[in-house]
DNA sequence: CTTGCAATTAAACGAACGGTCAATTAAATT
DNA sequence: AATTTAATTGACCGTTCGTTTAATTGCAAG
């Protein structure tokens, strides 16, 4: 990775990425994979070709660097937050399929997402959990609890429904899958790697909750 | 807590519990709470009123402490994993209703438990990956995956359901909602300290699994 | 009563860490 | 062409960490 040792001074324009740019991808990589404590300044410049100092200059420090990771990450998912359910029809199918599908691709295509979320927000103490509550998990649950009570006092889910509860439901059945793939993958001898296994997953998911939380008349 | 500093010296045998045992306690209170690397050694030995020394004199280092922990907490969840399903006697409602009374008592009454899970299972490279799965994660998954199996075949559960399907769901419904106990109880205001909102929950949780997997013939 | 072992402390060690800084080189500006 | 500014290095600093060691005290055995 890192080139023979060079000589101080501002490099050559010509070459490669912007060096802020291959710090951050570093960070992902190796925060997502040894969390932050394990990982040292050294590690990180190393892997980006380049020298500590780099860090505090771009970032301040390597908390720095950590906030504007969490930060990209977190634009990164913003749209398909926004992209979610249709404020005006509550069709909870629909949301559901929506739902299982994003977090399912997402998660898979990008593993370093889940892993970040288990060390930042899952864990006790998690540098991101204050951020990811605030501008993402209270508007999503705010919006999905809402569509489950309308739905609910529509006729569509069970009377006796409690929205909340059925939110945490879902959220476990689409989430928990892919926070512990590692886990779930080896002791089931399944990989998601596989199209296939991932929209049986998928479809299995949907439908546990949908039958789980439906009326009987209206399905 | 430490009392103030002492001579060196063997201390008067008519004292308080075992050093040992003191180091334990407050390891599982610290690496819980604040997780194995945020925690170091001076931490944990003012914690138990000892000086750092001793956790060499007892466990050889800081991983020796925490591998007995670990073992120690293993230990502790055997007889629950143990009296899970009669293996002989398939019945998968009294088994769920089962295993969510068990894990929703356990988790709140011991709440390091979930955070030691999520801090060395569910993260990438966590300590105590290899040792769960082993001893506990496989053969419980084993053994439910095999009843789920048998009560498809018996009927009452969906003809088209894959068992390790459904094993992820439940475990999913179970686990998930306690392992991210502290952003739901936030999000959703819910507190499980409260024991009718932990009824209310397995309740739930009971409800939407067995609905979502039980054959409609038989339900 | 003496001798030796067990349990504990204070002090110190070397390694690794995050962070800083002067020096150095290239680019941008005048 | 001269000057200023941006980007980078290598060396270093102070701190904290896990661990080791020597000294010290109490207890048990002979």
């Amino acid at each position: 990775m890192a080139r023979k040792s060079r000589r101080p001074g501002r490099p050559r324009a010509e070459e490669g990425a912007a060096v802020r740019e291959r710090l951050l991808d570093a960070a992902a990589e190796l925060f997502g994979r040894q969390g932050f404590a394990r990982t040292s300044l050294r590690d990180l410049a190393s892997a980006a070709g380049v020298t500590p100092a780099m860090v505090s200059y771009y970032f301040g420090s390597k908390e720095g660097l950590y906030s504007a990771l969490l930060e990209r990450a977190l634009e990164e998912l913003l749209p398909d937050a926004a992209a979610l359910p249709g404020d005006g029809a509550p069709d909870p199918e629909a949301l559901v399929e929506r739902l299982f599908a994003l977090v399912t691709e997402r998660f898979t295509e990008r593993p370093w997402i889940p892993a970040l979320l288990v060390r930042e927000v899952l864990e006790e103490g998690g540098a991101f959990r204050e951020a990811f509550i605030e501008r993402f998990a209270s508007r999503i649950a705010g919006r999905l609890v809402g569509a489950l009570d309308e739905a609910r006092r529509g006729g569509q889910l069970r009377e006796d429904l409690d929205p909340r509860l059925a939110y945490a439901s879902l959220i476990s059945l689409v989430l928990f899958p892919l926070i512990g793939r590692p886990i779930f993958e080896r002791i089931l001898g399944l990989s998601l790697d596989e199209a296939p296994v991932r929209e049986k997953l998928k479809r299995h998911g949907r439908r546990v909750f949908l039958e789980g939380v439906l009326s009987r008349e209206a399905s």
